[in-house]
DNA sequence: AGCGGAACCTGTCGGC
DNA sequence: TGCCGACAGGTTCCGC
């Protein structure tokens, strides 16, 4: 499900209702995500306060007092909603956690993609999975970027899909940078001139920025923590258009297909 | 080594 | 109306 921008907003609501909050139970409903959840995990979250959360790339970071700390990912269809008193029970609900305070905040994910783990060293919290730079302030790292580029075979867009080149970009926000630096989305990387690159880099930041203070984009199931969807559908001006017109030059927007996934860009504003 | 594609899982939607 | 296949924002794994 979410990008770097629904992640970011999640977080951002996770942390407005539970900062310094103490943790009076967790209980785990099904195990069986993407990996199995660990088992302390229970034993671990008791009586634990909420010290931080935070995110890097798509995964999200919840620091606990001592030593061990939850990271989590959402998948594709993870969510977070808080209830109070009243528990309404749904399907495909896997963690409930108990604040002592009386809210309750449960993790529903209907297609399991999702994943929880613990993390002990908190140097580890920035530089596990090898994931890449944060796709802010790009322009101070666009030499090393560019020299990491050129290592490359792949196209672009697989090359903005690689969590480890930069963190935090999937396959809606992939296709609307692209047609933002008028790229053609299978352009090899190692091909792009420089001017070309840098200009994909402030797109980057740009749509980024702009999606998570549009509160992310909602697509069927996306809702942060507190149950609105985000606003940034309307903004989006290639996904999920296709055979709509370009907003810049009137063609057509195409779709194509490669490798399980769809791409959508204007074949005349994105020339080979 | 690094790439493209399949697999993982469940729900929904469109076509016949 | 009903069934079936295609498709969905994620990462990881496997074979070439």
């Amino acid at each position: 499900m979410p990008e770097l921008p629904e992640v970011e907003v999640i977080v951002k609501g996770l942390k407005n209702n539970i900062l310094n909050l103490k943790i009076s139970d967790l209980k785990i409903i099904n195990k069986n995500l993407r990996y199995p959840i660990p088992n302390n995990l229970e034993t671990l979250c008791k009586n634990k306060k909420i010290k931080n959360v935070l995110r890097r790339g798509k995964y999200g970071i919840i620091l606990l007092n001592g030593d061990e700390h939850i990271v989590f990912h959402l998948g594709m269809t993870g969510k977070f909603r808080f209830s109070n008193k009243l528990i309404e029970k749904y399907k495909h609900d896997h963690i409930l956690i108990k604040f002592s305070n009386g809210i309750n905040l449960i993790y529903n994910d209907v297609r399991k993609f999702g994943s929880f783990s613990i993390i002990k060293n908190p140097i580890d919290l920035y530089n596990f999975k090898n994931l890449g730079i944060e796709p802010f302030f790009l322009e101070y790292v666009e030499d090393n970027l560019w020299k990491k580029l050129k290592q490359k075979s792949k196209d672009i867009k697989s090359i903005l899909l690689d969590q480890g080149f930069i963190s935090g970009i999937g396959n809606i926000y992939a296709s609307e940078i692209l047609y933002d630096s008028n790229i053609y989305p299978f352009k090899k990387g190692i091909k792009l001139s420089k001017k070309s690159f840098s200009l994909l880099l402030s797109s980057t930041e740009k749509i980024l920025r702009k999606a998570i203070s549009k509160g992310g984009v909602t697509i069927k199931d996306y809702r942060n923590v507190t149950g609105d969807l985000g606003y940034f559908k309307i903004n989006l001006k290639v996904y999920g258009r296709e055979g709509l017109s370009c907003n810049k030059c009137k063609s057509l927007i195409v779709k194509v297909k490669r490798g399980g996934r769809s791409t959508f860009y204007c074949e005349s504003c994105q020339k080979k």
